[in-house]
DNA sequence: TGAATTTGTAACGGCGTGTAACAGATTCCA
DNA sequence: TGGAATCTGTTACACGCCGTTACAAATTCA
């Protein structure tokens, strides 16, 4: 399962979200369930989400209100589950921003299919969000500026990363003070899951601990969880 | 698929969308789609658009007023769908700019007789327009006219460009701060698509930056993201 | 304390990128 | 129209990034 479409399942009915989950499973995707708005967001919070399976009928927050919540501040592609297909919910549903809908009861098949349409169409649309603009992060006296990839130490000095230690860090300064998983920072930074014996997120920990540790031998900013993931420590300000 | 028109189909119906756009893929085009004007939109930023297909009844912003929009500030071909074939919709579609009108259900093959009929005479007027007269662009302390094409350094040289570096630069400047696939420089720039292992983006990136980055060795204003792209990083200013 | 597990990192190699050099294409000019 | 100058894409090779492997060090558990 390498570098595969990661799925947010979102439906109360735990059946559904065990079986469609497995199929997808099956079928080359990545898949994270939640039954509802709340677990959503902290799905989405957890890990770097490819597309949405949206349940229209939730219970608390319904579906479409998550909908028009979630196009408010992302461009992540959904698709509505809608339980009947009746034409005033499709209306709705893509006014409110779904990429498609699918009637239920469907058929696996074809929602999968409708999920390969969609993922290519972003995928040719891919980067329309506006990559961080202008935008710069603090912390411990170092400044990122996310637009011009930028890096600057509490002295003054400009510190040259490459790609994958930079992307490291905006995964670090988006998640801070939380031990993240190496499954979840291959996630952010590379949009896949960790194979077993996987050690290029340690060796990219290093790399980056290296350019920003006083002491790379005693780590402040970037601290080791064993048998959990790393933590950063510093407390990010962004503007 | 190489030197190619480029067509953005936009109709909320996906079935349209996807056999319209097989169709014309069949029939030498490069085809995108859009379900709804935010869409479209992106796809306008994302992509070099040589004709757009646009249905008159959408969710949301109808095709007429995208239409109208659209027109007060580009030039693309526009050719209308509309679900019958009234003459009032003709009018109106006429009226408000499209190139031409189909009425729905169409054959595609008279849809890509008009498609070709309308790149055609889009064609022969393309020179007319006065390609961004007097505009200039300001970045990083650089200043570049668009209408003379030419630019100028920030200590006031005069910098000449060819044809290829000054289209790579535009296309930077009109999209900054965002990461650029080659594919999408090659779009904006020649109007074509990569093929395997074509360098001339690369090749054409060298050698602009050997005339606008201070230290062509650790560049500053095109920086390279691996296995992405290229970003322009300065802000850039339009007067 | 010793074994098992987990992490740090040096070293190596595959692969993406930068660029020099050449050749084909295009433009310019008489 | 023909030849020169210029521009642009291809080829080839060097370099640097990053993932894998291997092993040492640190930590945990029995």
């Amino acid at each position: 399962m390498d570098n595969s479409p990661h799925i947010l399942i979102v439906d109360d009915d735990r059946e559904i979200r065990d079986l469609l989950g497995r199929f997808l499973e099956k079928h080359g995707c990545r898949v994270t369930t939640a039954a509802e708005g709340r677990a959503m967001r902290a799905a989405l919070d957890d890990w770097s989400i490819d597309l949405i399976v949206l349940d229209l009928m939730l219970p608390g927050e319904d579906g479409l209100t998550l909908c028009r919540d979630l196009r408010a501040n992302s461009a992540i592609p959904i698709i509505m589950l809608t339980a009947m297909g009746e034409e005033t919910d499709r209306i709705v549903g893509l006014e409110v921003g779904a990429d498609d809908y699918v009637p239920k009861p469907f058929n696996p098949r074809e929602l999968l299919a409708r999920i390969k349409a969609v993922l290519r169409r972003a995928g040719e649309s891919a980067d329309a969000r506006p990559a961080a603009n202008g935008e710069t992060a603090q912390f411990a006296g170092w400044t990122l500026d996310l637009g011009r990839r930028h890096l600057q130490s509490p002295e003054g000095a400009a510190v040259t990363l490459t790609a994958g230690e930079f992307e490291l860090l905006v995964a670090f300064i988006e998640h801070p003070q939380r031990v993240l998983s190496r499954d979840q920072l291959l996630d952010f930074t590379r949009g896949r899951s960790a194979a077993p014996f996987d050690r290029s997120v340690d060796i990219q920990v290093s790399r980056l601990r290296r350019k920003i540790e006083p002491d790379a031998a005693a780590p402040e900013l970037i601290k080791t969880v064993r048998s959990g993931g790393y933590l950063f420590t510093p407390a990010v300000e962004r503007s």
